[in-house]
DNA sequence: CATTGGCACTCGATACGGGTGAGTGCCAGG
DNA sequence: CCTGGCACTCACCCGTATCGAGTGCCAATG
């Protein structure tokens, strides 16, 4: 195991490189930090963390760079979420507070994450799959065609056009309506299935494969994952990565443009911890140098969806960790209210 | 006026400036384009060229690439649309065709443009303004608490919560909702406000509040612009840009999250003529150095959205130009099946 | 008079070479 | 186990030299 000294040099190196941007070497080290030792000692340690493969040079005679490796340790043992500051945390909710609808919700969180930690942020949109429904509604367009209106409590409208078998009279429509709506209101999509199984028994012999078609409209409608839209933005701060653009930006940009990426990226997470992938540990190829912060946020206690940035693996993880964190936090109260 | 001949140089100039990224010399362009002609005369009217602003030198001793105001003569005099090839042509159909919804058909377009012309595609949504309605539904989600649906026939459905002045009857709202579509079904947005205008008289004076209310949700609805949102793709195109990067490309990236200014861009057009916006004539400052390829796009005869192409002003303009136009075309068909 | 070949000149790009300094590894002595 | 000293390594900086694509100008030419 790595002496206590140590792992306060690792430390070092990764706040003084996530600030300077170079390689740090031990002189540098002992001058910014009161390690209470020489450089000597320093670059003992520096050559023990090397062998342990938690810092690397980019070449001989130049100082160290954490590794992946190093920024794990360094996330999970060397440092802790840095909370937002009360004036921070007021700003947040106030811009928040503002928005008008889900779409500005979402909006305004991925500028306010995207500007608080100066990466690219990327929110989901509220995933239908934990949702309840607040309304179902059912509007005859013409003889043999409705329309399906569904109405989440998270502010969601789902829309589903539907061909009917056979002509469906208003009364029975009205009927249908009255019925749906007293099963469903208020319940969990999950549950929504088993309550309205029998429905169709309620209704005449010739309403009932319309009665069905509409059922089965809804119940896709429920699980359809094609809604985990996402919303992404502060893509500018990519032009902060580093100064050989071209190769880690470009795959980059191509990640991001790609919705499944993404929300597989955002999705493999434990649903209300923080995750830290750090550089490798992620799945995508083009996003080996980059880490990515992501939480997941809801209305009540449970998450409904997850937001987060990626950045560069030199980022301030602390800040970051604590702005994402604020971030879901604040959202999810804004949710719950609405 | 410049002789035939020159402007004939200033169309291979481009041309090569396009297609090599370096600066084109007098040699070079005899070679390659079979003027007819020396060196020594080529440079004669390039000098000629230079002194009126077409093309300028990068710096003493180099060739000569040209100027915004060169692009545009070229753009203007010197060169066509290309059109599509049949294939592409049926790729284009085909690809759009399988689409399954608006925000689908959105998606598409923009991944289709971006890929086509390689650059940054833009696709507004189709505007609320010039479409009609096809459905307004009124929902009772509490005593005094209604719920507006709005579907146009372009599919796009928005809602609006209304807080009511005082508590509204199940068959006041059915009047309602089946006078107000009686009205207002098939109609054009500028129609609806004087159709439904005299609608409060109908009903008794206790309804009227909230009947007031209703319309005045209903006509905000039609005339907010919020909705004019768009989609955006192929940003890592970006990345083929220059060799001066973060220069470059920052303030395109920060252009293009500012959805106003990517409005204005698509807006301040003509409707259905092809638009090129060439360097300095885009206003907003970031895209100083892209040019901005834009067409309207609609179902009927009658545009009702832009999309647009966002790429280096050293472009491929006749192919970018006969890209752009074709997936408008096809995306316009798109939305008049369906 | 437009066109052409010739010629001197400019200046960015590339290559070479020495000097500098931050940083390292190792070792001997506290 | 820590520390100071020392030789060594290399990336980086900077000045110089060379190279060559490209230019402008001019006199000759059809």
């Amino acid at each position: 195991m790595l002496s206590e000294r140590r792992l306060e040099v690792l430390r070092a190196i990764v706040q003084d490189y996530v600030g300077t941007e170079e390689p740090v070497g031990s002189k540098a080290l002992t001058e910014r930090h009161s390690l209470g030792v020489s450089p000597a000692t320093v670059r003992n340690d520096m050559a023990a963390l090397e062998d342990e493969g938690f810092i690397a040079q980019p070449h001989t005679s130049a100082g160290r760079i954490p590794t992946d490796k190093g920024y794990r340790l360094f996330v999970d043992k060397l440092t802790s979420v840095k909370p937002m500051t009360a004036p921070e945390r007021r700003a947040i909710q106030n811009f928040l507070e503002g928005a008008v609808d889900l779409d500005d919700v979402v909006g305004r969180t991925v500028r306010l994450l995207a500007q608080l930690t100066r990466q690219v942020a990327i929110v989901q949109y509220p995933s239908l799959t934990r949702s309840t429904v607040r309304h179902v509604e059912l509007l005859s367009l013409a003889p043999a065609r409705l329309m399906l209106v569904l109405i989440t409590d998270t502010g969601r409208v789902e829309q589903r056009m539907i061909d009917c078998p056979a002509p469906f009279g208003e009364s029975s429509l009205a009927d249908l309506r009255a019925r749906l709506n007293s099963r469903v209101a208020g319940r969990r999509f999950a549950d929504v299935p088993q309550l309205v199984q029998d429905l169709p028994e309620a209704f005449e012999q010739e309403d009932r494969g319309t009665v069905s078609t509409v059922l089965s409209t809804l119940l896709e409608t429920l699980v359809e994952q094609k809604e985990e839209r996402l919303m992404i933005g502060g893509t500018a701060n990519l032009t902060r990565f580093g100064h050989d653009f071209p190769l880690t930006i470009r795959p980059v940009l191509e990640a991001l443009e790609e919705q499944v990426v993404l929300l597989k990226l955002l999705g493999e997470v434990n649903d209300s911890d923080m995750a830290v992938r750090i550089g490798h540990e992620n799945a995508h190829e083009g996003l080996n140098s980059t880490s990515v912060v992501s939480v997941g946020y809801g209305s009540g206690g449970e998450a409904v969806a997850k937001l987060g940035v990626v950045g560069p693996t030199r980022m301030d993880y602390p800040g970051t960790m604590g702005a994402v964190r604020a971030v879901a936090r604040y959202v999810g109260q804004i949710l719950a209210e609405s």
